[in-house]
RNA sequence: GGACGGGUGGGUGAGUGGCUAAAACCAGCAGACUGUAAAUCUGCCGCUCCUUGCGGGCUACGAAGGUUCGAAUCCUUCCCCGUCCA
């Protein structure tokens, strides 16, 4: 159980992302009745707008976008990433030409973080250099080194504005980087932890590897984690995999695929992937998943919704959404139960039989 | 009755002698999507054959003839459609 100012979560847990402090398609008190504990949300986009300190002036993040819940913000770490033709990373930071207008941004370790206490999530996230995959080693040693820097310069940031303000009611995550090579993991993690952070992410990774390497990098460093530290395996993952990630030691995970699939008309379901703008849809009476219990399955036809998405309704993406988001929610759910019930290698092998075969 | 303009693949619509089975877009079919520059992107999209290849055959740009080595493109006649004149 994490315990936030924000109320308590269940791990292991899964975060619907909602980077500009909305998740797609969902308006909040549908999240809340799908029983989603905490969202993500992300620095850089709420920055560039509508920009960190009009979010303070306006209460904070959870008051500004109505979510009592908890907030996990990223660093803008992603988009240093996925932005590469608009960005340059120096030692000193990120410098950004905003993907909206043009205009340069410098976010820098210490920037990000302020940005983070004045959005007022739960959990912010350090800045780190997430790199491509497969990456040659000295550039994976270069963002290790620069991640942990980077990380040091967050940290003492952080603990500088807590002593100042008698503490801090939002905890601070290292991101572990190393892209495949199992000993700079190591190296990496090794070096976070003496930063004594009070959760661990790692990061870089499900960037097109292989699931089996994910899962071998994940495992090196979940072993080196202590055990009553949350451990936060960032942007993953498909369906079949979420259980391999929380039997390595996973505790949260994140991912735009459950809806940004439902946008692109892909289903999640106990029957496997459900591609529901497919012609064998037009006239299907069945809901999209028949043993799901969430309220678009109870209500609506597989025909009707491949019939908004042809027709391109706005409707379409707001249904899958829901659906979609269910079934994570409900995923973690069932994974939390088989743990309990020490199930959980079968669970996992159970779901991989299932999305390889696809549907029925 | 006359004068112009026009008839192109499921649709809109480029194309005025060979590089054109015919641009582009839409529709249709299939696929991808992993810390969201994504209601996005990719592939296929006349029929057919196989040794599935920048492969072969057939059919196709209103209809029928003709010119040409070669025609969606030029000529003739006819049929439609639009605008205007009487």
């Amino acid at each position: 159980m994490l315990n936030t100012p924000h109320g308590a979560v269940q791990t292991p847990f899964f975060m619907p992302v909602g980077t500009r402090a909305t998740v797609k398609g969902l308006r909040n008190e549908a999240l809340e009745e799908l029983g989603a504990e905490i969202i993500l949300s992300n620095t850089y986009h709420l920055y560039l707008r509508p920009g960190h300190e009009a979010v303070r002036k306006l209460g904070g993040l959870h008051k500004f976008m109505s979510w009592p819940r908890a907030i996990l913000t990223d660093s803008g770490g992603f988009q240093v990433f996925s932005l590469s033709e608009l960005r340059k990373v120096s030692d000193e930071g990120v410098r950004f030409r905003s993907h909206l207008d043009g205009s340069e941004h410098m976010l820098t370790p210490e920037k990000a973080a302020e940005i983070q206490l004045a959005l007022g999530s739960d959990i912010a996230m350090v800045l780190d250099e997430c790199i491509e995959t497969p990456a040659p080693r000295d550039k994976a040693e270069a963002a290790v080194a620069r991640t942990t820097k980077w990380a040091g310069r967050a940290r003492t940031y952080s603990l500088e504005q807590a002593s100042r303000n008698g503490g801090l009611s939002q905890w601070q995550f290292g991101i572990v980087q190393g892209a495949t090579f199992a000993d700079l993991r190591r190296a990496s993690a090794q070096q976070l932890l003496e930063l004594d952070f009070p959760g661990y992410a790692v990061g870089g990774l499900a960037v097109g590897e292989p699931h089996s390497l994910t899962c071998e990098m994940t495992g090196e460093v979940t072993a080196l984690l202590p055990r009553d530290r949350p451990r936060y395996l960032m942007g993953v993952g498909k369906p079949e995999q979420i259980a391999d990630y929380v039997a390595l030691g996973i505790d949260m995970m994140d991912c735009v695929l459950p809806t940004r699939a439902a946008r692109h008309a892909c289903l999640y379901t106990s029957e496997g992937r459900v591609l529901i703008k497919n012609a064998r849809y037009a006239m299907d009476q069945l809901p999209p998943d028949p043993s799901c219990s969430c309220s678009v399955c109870r209500r609506y036809t597989r025909a009707y919704l491949r019939h908004l998405f042809a027709a391109g309704e706005l409707t379409a993406a707001i249904l899958a959404t829901h659906h979609n988001v269910h079934f994570y929610l409900d995923l973690m759910r069932q994974i939390r139960e088989a743990i309990e019930f020490g199930n959980l290698a079968n669970f996992s092998s159970e779901m991989h039989a299932r999305y390889a075969v696809g549907p029925a």
